[in-house]
DNA sequence: CTAGGGTTAG
């Protein structure tokens, strides 16, 4: 009857022809021909809210609007919510103006939609606007207008939302919690976050979650992994998410054989089957130098999503792979035609400068944003300027730079620096370290690259007062430190440690060693650079670097032509760079060192940076 | 007389 009215309707008005066929072909074709009785509307776009269905939606919405007969609040709700699932947040907002009652059910839909899909202010003043207007934000409200702060790193009024979620008493509610915690996480204040958690005596899993990705987020994978344990002890089953979280920060902290562990606990349980879990494990494989089982994880994958791709693009990157890495990023978008992201792009170009593919890196750069409209982040200028100072192009970087759209952070300047320690460019490098003193002041490993820059071009004042620098400033060089894995078993050590049960085997093989090393044309660092760590030391002290005992230990305790994998918590230093170039070829076995910014594989004499890190 | 929710890999 209604749709009888409406074409009545539409002959009267000026409505248009098409869009009376329109009306027409939806009256033979649409599902809602036959319900022309509004009291089923409520249940209709309810269905269709439960499918994401946005079409009858509109087009029932069209409907009403033309028929004069009007939209009550529980329809007009019901729309609201309908354009907000369906990510149309425009005509949900203009419809939520029209709604006079509005009830806190209603105002949260629509907060909910800007908080997930953005723009995230408008969830913000949303909600400012709904307190205003007098009503009490619920266990609804909270953990949506938070997700909104976490994406905008929006601590002050996280905190001032943190305030009202305690006035309210939603503090001990695990949704809001939940919320809370991964703001605080967003904003790097994991000690909040942790005061959150403790608070919430009624825990649940997704609570745990949040509290160990809190942890994983911000650079604290040991925790996540010893909260894993209290969560276990607890007797809480993980889930999906809590494998995700863990295996990445097993990845983190290289823990080949705790990574293992959860992998083989993955598979008994079932877990290894789900797509998310196993990109996971193509990460942690990746990170720990097993590319070849990384990959076998990724052709396992049901559906090859963009983190997937991503993951093992970056993990061929990070090893040197350039070759590889690109051969997929082709297949990627040929063969299963997914659409490269900013991340795929830091991969690729990562992939260029590591293999030192100058004119393909600019290739990707450019294509990067006239063919996928992505613009530059701090992290593809990076690679640009490694592969800029690789070549020795340093005031084309320091150009680069200069032409940034956005603001260079420490990881761009921190490359420059690095390219001048190695060409020796004095001038750069000062400008560089004054912008690197801004924004990170208490990073003591800056200090050391500058200082070393003076060293290299006999600048002693230079030196001098770089050191008196970190001196007035209270800053110590962190502890080197390097781990090996034998056995399931990881292995530390310190500078010039003696703690290990099986040192003085340790330092034989070391000495045995060098005698070779020597024989082959080794000659120890005499030049007196500021190392990372181990700055006064005498000649002999380098012997006892961190890595040389950990590559030692390894090679007594595996059988002849293993691979080893050591980490180091700090960049390797030149002289060590050049006897492990040695020892590899002396022993005949790959060493891969993974350092804070990056892996060598040093084999046959050869380091697969090129000598350049 | 209802509807709506927090965590997860690169």
């Amino acid at each position: 009857m209604i749709l009888s009215m409406l074409l009545l309707h539409c002959l009267t008005t000026r409505t248009s022809r098409a869009y009376y066929n329109h009306l027409l072909s939806i009256r033979h074709s649409s599902s809602l021909s036959n319900t022309c009785c509004y009291s089923r509307y409520p249940s209709i776009i309810q269905s269709c809210i439960a499918r994401k269905a946005i079409e009858p939606g509109k087009q029932l919405h069209a409907r009403l609007l033309l028929s004069g007969l009007g939209i009550d609040a529980v329809l007009g709700t019901k729309l609201v919510n309908l354009y907000s699932v369906c990510n149309h947040l425009a005509d949900a907002y203009n419809l939520f103006d029209r709604i006079p009652q509005r009830n806190v059910f209603l105002w949260n839909i629509l907060i909910r939609g800007f908080a997930w899909e953005g723009p995230h202010e408008v969830a913000i003043s949303l909600y400012y606007r709904m307190v205003e207007a007098g009503l009490q934000p619920d266990n609804f409200t909270f953990p949506f207008v938070l997700k909104a702060c976490s994406a905008l790193s929006a601590l002050e009024v996280g905190r001032e939302i943190h305030d009202h979620v305690v006035h309210s008493r939603w503090d001990s509610d695990v949704f809001v919690g939940a919320g809370l915690i991964d703001m605080y996480a967003k904003c790097g204040c994991v000690d909040d976050a942790r005061e959150v958690f403790d608070r919430i005596t009624k825990r649940d899993v997704v609570l745990w979650n949040s509290m160990m990705a809190a942890y994983s987020q911000n650079g604290h994978p040991s925790d996540t992994l010893s909260l894993c344990h209290d969560m276990a002890t607890e007797g809480f089953a993980p889930t999906v998410a809590t494998l995700v979280t863990i295996i990445s920060a097993a990845a983190d902290v290289a823990a080949l054989p705790r990574g293992r562990e959860i992998h083989s606990y993955s598979w008994r349980r079932g877990f290894e089957a789900q797509d998310k879990v196993k990109t996971a494990l193509v990460d942690m494989y990746a990170k720990s130098g097993w590319l070849k089982v990384a990959s076998t994880l990724f052709e396992q994958l049901k559906e090859r999503r963009l983190v997937s791709w991503n993951a093992m693009i970056s993990g061929y990157a990070m090893h040197g792979h350039a070759n590889e890495a690109l051969a997929l990023f082709d297949r990627m978008k040929t063969e299963a035609q997914v659409m490269p992201d900013h991340i795929t792009f830091v991969g690729v170009l990562s992939a260029c400068s590591h293999g030192g593919l100058m004119e393909q890196g600019w290739k990707f750069f450019n294509s990067m944003q006239n063919d996928y409209s992505i613009r530059p982040m701090p992290q593809h200028y990076t690679c640009m300027i490694d592969l800029l100072g690789h070549s020795g192009r340093l005031d084309e970087a320091y150009k680069l730079i200069k032409e940034m759209t956005t603001a260079p952070d420490s990881g761009v300047w921190g490359c420059l620096l690095n390219a001048c320690k190695i060409h020796r460019n004095v001038e750069l490098g000062e400008i560089a370290l004054g912008k690197l003193i801004e924004l990170e002041p208490h990073n003591a490993g800056n200090y050391v690259i500058l200082s070393n820059i003076y060293a290299q071009a006999g600048k002693w004042q230079g030196t001098a007062r770089v050191r008196k620098l970190m001196t007035d400033r209270g800053l110590k060089k962190s502890i080197a430190c390097s781990w090996v894995e034998v056995k399931n078993k990881v292995h530390a050590f310190l500078v010039g440690d003696l703690s290990h049960p099986r040192s003085e085997e340790v330092y034989s093989e070391l000495e045995r060693l060098e005698g070779l090393m020597k024989e082959a044309g080794y000659e120890p660092e005499t030049m007196p650079v500021f190392h990372d760590v181990e700055d006064d030391e005498k000649r002999n002290m380098v012997r006892s670097h961190s890595e040389r005992l950990a590559i030692a230990f390894g090679l007594i305790s595996t059988p002849p032509g293993t691979r080893l994998l050591v980490t180091k918590n700090l960049r390797v230093c030149e002289d060590c760079h050049v006897a492990i170039k040695f020892i590899s070829k002396i022993v005949g076995r790959e060493i891969v060192i993974r350092d804070v910014n990056r892996y060598h594989h040093f084999k046959n004499g050869l380091c697969s940076c090129r000598d350049y890190w």
